[in-house]
DNA sequence: GCTCCATGGCCTTTCCATGAACCAAAATAG
DNA sequence: CTATTTTGGTTCATGGAAAGGCCATGGAGC
């Protein structure tokens, strides 16, 4: 058996994604916030993590900081430990939503960029 | 090892996770600044996604609310349009860091519920 | 002190989010 | 108007995220 692997590919497509500076920061902030407020409220993971309907090993990801983990898992345990996203709480929410709904309807549907030659090669 | 893989539990284990409105409607939120940042800044998905380093399809659930996504290509989108998280910018990022990281060391390393009756039916 | 349980870490299996390639429709620039 | 690009909607294969075990540790409560 000839097995075509390859040949011009030699890569091992290993996806090891990075992430900036910010975005490491930020999600280590948010799971360091959800863990004090957890704390504080004196919620143990277990309890928490079958609140939100994850297992107790992604809660703790989700506390160290995991970039990986998906989203709607975070921002469930942020809701249940009470960790306010954008400074926005659940009753304003909805007007922000509205608002963002309504800006976007005045942008431009698809952008472009201008055909002239940007001249950049300074 | 050998694992008594369910004999017994016979249902399809489909997980279809169910989220709260709270989170529904902080991503959609999210999603739309994205979105509306996007716009305004004149960048193109195909753009916006290169930089990210995700493909274009991730990006238009990203701008849609899909809380199915990784948390990682989130926080990257918004760091490229400007959307800022938890109000907070680059700079002060790594204080509220530290604040979280000491606010930590404070509190218990494992919380326990207490033996006693607690008494709280008022 | 002692006991017990919350936590962290590791491992295996499952299955779904992601990337890629495609097309059709819409929108913009000229 | 036409040409060109963006965008939204598919489908499909697969790498890795999540679940759910088990075990060691030590910290909290007694």
């Amino acid at each position: 058996m000839v097995y075509m692997q390859n040949i011009f590919n030699t890569m091992p497509k290993s996806i090891t994604r990075t992430y900036s500076r910010y975005s490491r920061d930020a999600m280590a902030l948010l799971g360091g916030l959800i863990r004090a407020a957890r704390k504080e409220r004196r919620l143990a993971a277990q309890e928490v993590a079958e609140r939100a309907g994850i297992s107790r090993g992604l809660l703790q990801r989700i506390e160290k900081g995991d970039l990986k983990c998906e989203i709607g898992a975070v921002f469930e345990v942020a809701a249940i430990v009470g960790v306010k996203l954008f400074d926005a709480d659940e009753t304003t929410l909805p007007r922000h939503l509205s608002q963002t709904r309504d800006k976007l309807a005045l942008l431009p549907k698809s952008v472009r960029k201008k055909s002239r030659p940007v001249h950049d090669d300074f």
